[in-house]
This record gives structure tokens, C-alpha cells and sequence, in this order.
DNA sequence: TGCCAGGGATTAG
DNA sequence: CTAATCCATGGC
């Protein structure tokens, strides 16, 4: 691992926690945040929030509901998050995988690692929402990289992308899972204040290194 | 009005 | 391994 990459990430950290604290994001039980987690893909949280509004309404906002309901039923609730066919599909592939696994409470048991391996094997779950999963839902130290993790990152000057991302900046923050719910939600904050409205050149984390 | 959202799978080079 | 394309609605 690059030393100075590390030391740009702890720049990064203690320069987001400063401007930031502590923030609530991403509150719910393991089913709900997982669901959200396949809504949100490439979708606004507000619209995400609405589909679960909807899955709840009709008492499918479940892995037994989704497994039961028809897919039009489903299609329906979460068509105001985009990808719906596609995300129905993935919703059922995922309700019915886990509970062959033996429903969440064996989800619960399992190792960090193992975890994520078996959330990487359903279709239409890849990296960043498996370990959102892992993180808001299950509570696991796995920090979650998006787009924006990347954007900002390659902004500071660290080239490390995906998977060796994820490992730089797990060594960096302390074990416990607040410290990594945490610094994912200050990037996503950030990242929409900055980056999403082209205001990059005022961004404070690419002066870090100058 | 056109661009893009808290991605992932698939295909082509 | 990198880049392009598709999936699709909704908000600004």
C-alpha cells in the first residue's frame, strides 16, 4: 500500500469529518436497507423512498413479499426509481437467494467476508451495493465505493480504484462500522455540494496536495 | 430541454 | 483491463 496514499486519505477523512460531524444516513432493518440498496442504483434516494413507501403499502416490502408478489405488483410500486423491470427482477433473484440461504438471520451469522462473497453471487448485486448492504444493513466495517468515492479520490491524486480503494481506505479508518457509515456518507455529501454541480475547481480536497 | 441520478451486466476492442 | 451501451423514470 502506497504511504502516500494513505496519507492523502487520512487528508481526506479528517478534512470531510471536519466540515461535516456526525451525520444520520441511512437508517432501517437489514431487509428494508437491502432493497433500498438495489432501488438506489443510478436513482435519487428521494424516489427510493417513495418505491419503499409504495412496496410497504401493498405489504411487499419484504423478502416473502417479493418472492409472493407478481411482478407486475412490484413494477408498479418501484416504476419512480427507473430500471423497474430490470430492478423487479433483481429484487426477486435476490428475495428468493437469500432466503435458500436461510433467510436473513443466517445472513447474520456469517463472516464479513463470506457475506459479501454470497451478496456478490446474486445477479444485479455488484460491489457498491453489496457493501452498502454489509454496511448499513448488516453493520460490518465494509467501506462502500461509488462514483463519487472515485471522482473525489482521482481528484486528491490517489489512483487507486475499486477493489484496492476499498482496502486503502479500511486500513485507514478505525475498525468500528460507525467510523466507515460515517466517511461514505460525508462522500456523498460532499460530492453532490461539489463535484454533481461542476463547482470542482472550489474543491478543497483536490488542494489537500497543493 | 437536455442532462444526470448513492450501478451492474454484457459486449467489443 | 478499459470503454461503450442498455436499462427508464423523474427532477431541475
Amino acid at each position: 500500500m502506497a504511504s502516500l496514499s494513505v496519507r492523502k486519505a487520512k487528508g481526506i477523512i479528517d478534512d470531510l469529518e471536519r466540515r461535516y460531524g456526525e451525520i444520520a444516513w441511512w437508517p432501517g432493518c437489514p431487509e428494508e436497507v437491502m432493497i433500498g440498496a438495489v432501488l438506489t442504483q443510478q436513482t435519487r434516494w428521494e424516489n427510493v423512498e417513495k418505491a419503499l413507501e409504495h412496496l410497504r403499502d401493498r405489504d411487499i416490502c419484504s423478502l416473502e413479499g417479493l418472492v409472493a408478489a407478481p411482478d407486475a405488483d412490484i413494477e408498479e410500486a418501484i416504476r419512480c426509481t427507473g430500471f423497474f423491470r430490470m430492478k423487479t427482477q433483481r429484487l426477486k433473484a435476490f428475495a428468493s437467494s437469500v432466503q435458500q440461504a436461510g433467510g436473513i438471520d443466517a445472513l447474520e451469522e456469517m463472516e464479513t467476508g463470506m457475506l459479501r462473497g454470497f451478496l456478490l453471487g446474486i445477479k444485479g448485486v455488484g460491489p457498491e451495493t453489496a457493501d452498502s448492504m454489509l454496511c448499513y444493513g448488516f453493520l460490518r466495517p465494509s467501506f462502500v465505493i461509488d462514483a463519487y468515492t472515485h471522482r473525489i479520490c482521482a481528484c486528491a491524486g490517489i489512483d487507486e480504484r475499486g477493489e484496492e480503494l476499498k482496502s486503502l481506505f479500511e486500513s485507514v479508518l478505525p475498525p468500528e462500522n460507525y467510523a466507515h457509515r460515517q466517511c461514505h456518507a460525508w462522500f456523498v455529501e460532499y460530492a453532490k455540494e461539489m463535484c454533481a454541480r461542476r463547482r470542482c475547481e472550489e474543491c478543497r480536497i483536490r488542494n489537500l496536495n497543493e
